[in-house]
RNA sequence: GGCGGGGUAGCCAAGUGGUAAGGCGCGGCUCUGCAAAAGCUGUAUGCGUCGGUUCAAUUCCGACCCUCGCCUCCA
């Protein structure tokens, strides 16, 4: 299906059409986690987000590379103090394990936790200790091209230098000179010749655990290279889509637009898309401030804010019901809703399957199927979108009522709604259909319940019904029997 | 201090130069042994405040207030 696909891009500021390089194939990079703790929700909205984009442009055809990073050697930590020490490896100190143990602890709690939220995985998910050679081909070249200057060993980016030719400030709209007045000098780091210049390479101290040769030093890449040199071998000088959380817009990917266009005269992507934060009363989510949780305590609901803990698909459905580029505020009575909204949805889904089409229809269900189209196309609105659904789950109701007849054909449409919007393109997961037996079993119970209603013994009902509530099963009655469903 | 977002009903949250999507909550009705569920239905004369442009502004412009983010690694 052709759709004319709007996507906002932070490098002109606009929504601009969608047109891929190379259709129907696209390069998308998305920058992935520092592994040396674990992810927290925050994080999580931001792989949920691209994740959504991922199977959307999949969904309307497009083949897609999406390469998503693991940053595993580690990042230069801002504490005064602990200059040239990077986070990685201070942990391992601390811990008393070797890096590489906490890399692979911290990469495969993200990935099980990235599965529980139902994303899928990347194309391609390279590691920026496994790319140390093209980090440090990069800078040659920059070194060659008069980008970079080594000094005692370290190499850095001159952002100066490379600002009378080219715009360093392209993606943030900033212009150098109020960059170089508002930039808060740190200490130790006398080597530089310009306070905006960036590390390309830094030479480690004796005691520093994961470091590389190269040709200016024993060391190791500075913290923005990674991102140039993988987007690079595997999507090319240039592609289409690059991604990451909107805070990486001033820093990370100022820098990586200036080291790829330092290399190679490119913009690396065509479509610069960010996300947007995830909040907790109004403050954006993140370990220093302390109001972050992860991912296994907002599903037990094990933490001081939360009344009660929601199930995987009800955070990522409480998300989606976001657009990517808002904030989204966190809270209690929003879960809820949330919760609430997502069951009523999965029941209508379930429904569908026992709906049967009439030989007349009075609804035509085609113009739905376009709003959902129309409201992806419009910069991926899932809110949108999931407003649309709504929409169906109300018609569902309604012929499952008999009080709306649909035919065939119809029913044929609004079962691949359901099908290509609230599963493969929103990713959602019916979490109830999960246990066999479960069926079975509460078949019994609600003949049994049956029964004694029959023989009007209300008692006897009425404490299978309270009992199976409080166990977290709802039943519902009606004129055509009993259902049930979990709470 | 500089730069950039945002302020929409009790909560979360879309959106638009022509009079406010959706979810939850709340009220009413249908159904029901009762309830729940489900359905139908009502629920912001209003979109931070004050001005301006316009036939028309929540939507554009200006000022102000509040709030958040970035300026140091950060999704």
């Amino acid at each position: 299906m052709e759709q004319n696909l709007f996507v906002y891009n932070t490098l002109t500021r606009k929504k601009e059409e969608f047109k891929p390089i190379n259709p129907p194939h696209v390069g998308m990079y998305v920058c992935g986690p520092t592994v040396y703790s674990d992810v927290h929700l925050g994080n999580c909205r931001t792989y949920i987000s691209f994740d959504l984009i991922f199977r959307y442009l999949t969904q309307i055809g497009y083949k897609v590379r999406y390469v998503r990073n693991i940053t595993d050697a580690g990042h230069l930590e801002g504490d005064a103090g602990d200059m040239g020490e990077d986070k990685i490896s201070k942990k391992a100190k601390l811990a008393q394990l070797e890096p590489m143990e906490i890399v692979q602890k911290y990469t495969v709690g993200f990935h099980d936790v990235l599965q529980i939220f139902n994303t899928l995985p990347p194309s391609i998910e390279p590691a920026a200790t496994g790319h140390i050679i093209e980090q440090i081909e990069l800078i040659k070249i920059m070194l060659e091209r008069g980008y970079a200057y080594e000094v005692d060993g370290s190499v850095y980016f001159d952002v100066e230098k490379y600002n009378t030719t080219h715009d360093y400030g392209v993606l943030n709209g900033r212009n150098l000179e109020d960059l170089l007045n508002n930039t808060r000098t740190l200490g130790g780091q006398d080597q530089k010749h310009g306070k905006l210049d960036f590390a390309l390479w830094i030479k480690a101290k004796p005691e520093h655990l994961m470091k590389w040769p190269s040709p200016w030093s024993v060391g190791f890449p500075g913290w923005h290279l990674e991102c140039s040199a993988m987007s690079h071998k595997y999507l090319g000088a240039q592609f289409d889509i690059h991604g990451g959380g909107i805070d990486l817009v001033p820093t990370h990917h100022t820098n990586e637009i200036a080291q790829n266009i330092a290399c190679c005269d490119k913009n690396p992507a065509r479509y610069w898309i960010h996300t947007n934060m995830l909040t907790v009363n109004g403050q954006k989510m993140s370990k220093s401030l302390g109001n972050s949780f992860l991912p296994h305590e907002l599903f037990s609901g094990e933490h001081s804010i939360l009344d009660r803990g929601y199930s995987p698909m009800t955070v990522r459905f409480f998300m989606l019901q976001a657009h990517y580029r808002s904030t989204l505020d966190f809270g209690n009575e929003a879960m809820e809703a949330s919760d609430k909204g997502f069951k009523r949805l999965m029941n209508a889904v379930t429904l569908l399957d026992t709906l049967k089409a009439s030989g007349s229809t009075d609804i035509d269900i085609a113009p739905l199927k376009q709003r959902c189209y129309d409201a992806m196309n419009d910069d991926f609105n899932s809110p949108v979108l999931i407003a649309e659904l709504f929409e169906a789950t109300r018609i569902i109701n309604s012929v499952h009522d008999g009080k709306t007849k649909i035919d065939a054909a119809n029913l044929e449409i609004l079962k691949n709604i359901i099908s290509t919007f609230v599963f493969d393109v929103l990713g959602l997961k019916n979490e109830q259909a999960a246990n066999d037996d479960l069926p079975k079993v509460l078949n019994l119970v609600v003949n049994l319940r049956n029964e004694a209603k029959k023989n009007q013994d209300y008692a006897t009902s009425d404490k299978i019904r309270d009992g199976l509530q409080k166990i977290g099963i709802q039943l519902k009655d009606s004129k055509e029997g009993t259902n049930w469903s979990k709470i």
